[in-house]
DNA sequence: TTGCTCAACACAAACGTTTCCGTAACTTTT
DNA sequence: AAAAGTTACGGAAACGTTTGTGTTGAGCAA
């Protein structure tokens, strides 16, 4: 929209719409929205000027420009993105698809995204499908009908079928995928190693000791379930710990079951000595019920969560879990979306960008000389 | 947009765009956008044809009808919001400002807000301002920019002129406040009632036989603060407590500084027994200050905080704080904001809802006689 | 003077819809 | 059978911009 080195047009405007002097302008403030034409008619020249002079065009003359800009400032003038973006079929707004708002990683993503955009003049359309595969397909229809020029989008963990995101690709509107994404889709992807994260947080457990671990796994039918899994699985069996399919339990992420699946552990004539979950929400769920049942952490039984989300750090004892660079991920998406948009379709590459994690060791897994609660 | 009983042309599509036989449509897929001129073309009829089978309008045969649909679904053809927000000057998008996104308090009323909006065919545009006066305003730029049809804001901790909102009411477009409202303009807002939650708070901590009482209050320029405040006094006036000015610290809701007023209150030669924090982060550092420094939670001072945030149930002891309706807030203010829109101004009223609130005591100032984690 | 270049602007088409108005072909009423 | 009404559709204007092309007059070299 902008090639020329005149800045565009984005100045602050005053409250009262007014004109210098001697000619007051009387429009209807409530309902009458003003345009180029109305600059235009007020300064008797039509309105493709008024439009260069705001896009900074070089072709107007610098008084005549600054007639306009000062006028368009006292009418409290705002671009009307919608005619914009019908004549450039750009909508400078990138859509932005996430499963949930609860846990603080996908608002934190959002926050980083967002920075990203704002720095290239695009806003975002954000939505959340709580997790609900009907209303994920819902929003990516909004996302089209709304001309996004991009998206950037974290499956729901009820999404099996991909065709409401394929759409995009035909259509040449690219798409980032992040945290949870679709192997089966060739777009690039911003990912942390989740297999090689979820092998060291195992390792930690056994190096400290540990035999018996048991893993509250995600669906299966998110791809970052199964990499956590195939860490945790090659991680015993590097240190030739038996895997015991009776340890293993993926769940549907829904934390009112997390109680049943700890009991049932717990119950087991061998019951695990450490425990590593799938998330930090279901470490600290299952840190809860733990308690409940009189048990001691890390005593009785080690906990490891990932994510390091929020609370994972008051928690008490703090929750050893895998650190993830939550705001970068959403900027590193953005930067690599953007970087696709009005370029030639034959020049996307696929690039997956793994971005570096950290396990943070804290009193769930190893005791530590915290201050005392007594003095 | 809808006026008659036929419904709306929502389809699902398939990904390959095709003609049921012998007349297969070459269209560049990948840059040429479907428009109704294109079905028209293709079934020789009119443009207005299309737009009237598409948007359900009843005068057209039905079996033209049926034709169109069924092509339109073919074709994967989705409506261009941008030429239909210009003719009907309404962008079917409602924007929502907040201050941050790190607490879950904001996602979570975005969450509620979104619900309500996709029910009634809106969408909505969120921009965070990270508590910062300027991006708040660029922020509220973009909106006007993109013709929202209405907005719901909470404003950031630094807002103090409010120019950029008046904007919105002088065009004509619905604001609503939730939150954290702005005083002094005449518009719906949706609270909670502060003063009296921040009583009962208090008043709890009283009756539980405190009598030194400190309150970490938030910055004063915010209405939420200096009600959460005058709660504070007017509930230890009620018990003939005296209010001691040492005891009160506004502050602006940096965490990095609580540790300094925390060590300051335990400090003082007289020292509180008590701690009212103006909001549950602000009451958790404060916890995790108060265990570094040896001191005992509830015994050698009891904590209350203020939101039920995240985590607020989980840190030990349990923090007594106060709950309140964060979906419900985001639900009311858009129901509000949405009744407004196509509403004739002179019929706007400055409705303030205020939502129940409900005081949640937990070990921070009961002990509690919880499981122990011994066994 | 003539011809040319160039700056500065005007004119008009275009983007994809909606919607008012018009009209032909039927259908019903008289 | 003529008049009136109805059904189903086409034509065209309009929304607020951007942008390619046309036009005017000034400045300058020949």
């Amino acid at each position: 929209m902008q090639h020329w080195e005149y800045s565009q047009y984005y100045g602050n405007a005053p409250i009262y719409a007014r004109t210098g002097g001697k000619n007051p302008i009387a429009y209807d403030v409530k309902n009458h929205q003003i345009t180029i034409k109305d600059i235009a008619r007020e300064l008797n020249i039509s309105k493709s000027t008024v439009s260069r002079a705001l896009t900074g065009h070089p072709s107007v003359k610098s008084e005549t420009r600054k007639a306009i800009l000062e006028l368009a400032e006292q009418l409290d003038y705002q671009r009307n993105m919608m005619s914009i973006s019908l004549i450039t079929n750009k909508s400078y707004t990138i859509g932005i698809v996430v499963p949930e708002f609860i846990t603080s990683f996908f608002p934190q993503v959002v926050v980083g995204a967002q920075e990203e955009a704002a720095k290239a003049g695009y806003n975002v359309l954000v939505s959340q499908s709580n997790d609900d595969y009907a209303t994920e397909v819902a929003n990516t229809k909004v996302m089209l009908a709304n001309r996004v020029d991009g998206i950037m989008v974290s499956i729901s963990k009820e999404t099996r079928n991909f065709d409401h995101l394929k759409i995009f690709q035909r259509k040449g509107i690219p798409i980032v995928f992040f945290n949870r994404v679709c192997d089966e889709m060739a777009v690039p992807k911003v990912v942390i190693d989740d297999y090689d994260a979820a092998y060291h947080a195992v390792e930690h457990l056994v190096l400290s000791g540990r035999k018996r671990i048991a893993h509250l796994a995600g669906p299966e039918v998110l791809a970052i379930s199964r990499k956590r899994l195939n860490g945790y699985i090659d991680a015993l069996k590097k240190h030739q710990i038996p895997v015991s399919d009776d340890l293993v339990i993926p769940y549907d992420l829904n934390l009112s079951k997390v109680k049943i699946y700890i009991k049932h552990l717990m119950g087991l004539e061998n019951p695990p000595d450490a425990l590593f979950a799938v998330n930090d929400p279901t470490a600290i769920e299952s840190m809860r019920v733990i308690k409940e049942l009189g048990l001691r952490i890390p005593e009785d039984i080690a906990i490891v969560g990932f994510g390091n989300n929020y609370g994972s750090d008051f928690i008490e004892p703090g929750l050893t879990t895998v650190n993830q660079p939550v705001k970068e991920i959403g900027k590193t998406a953005m930067t690599l979306l953007l970087g696709l948009i009005d370029k030639d379709t034959a020049q996307w590459r696929a690039v997956t960008k793994t971005l570096d994690t950290e396990l943070i060791i804290r009193g769930s897994t190893i005791k530590q000389e915290l201050p005392q609660s007594k003095r």
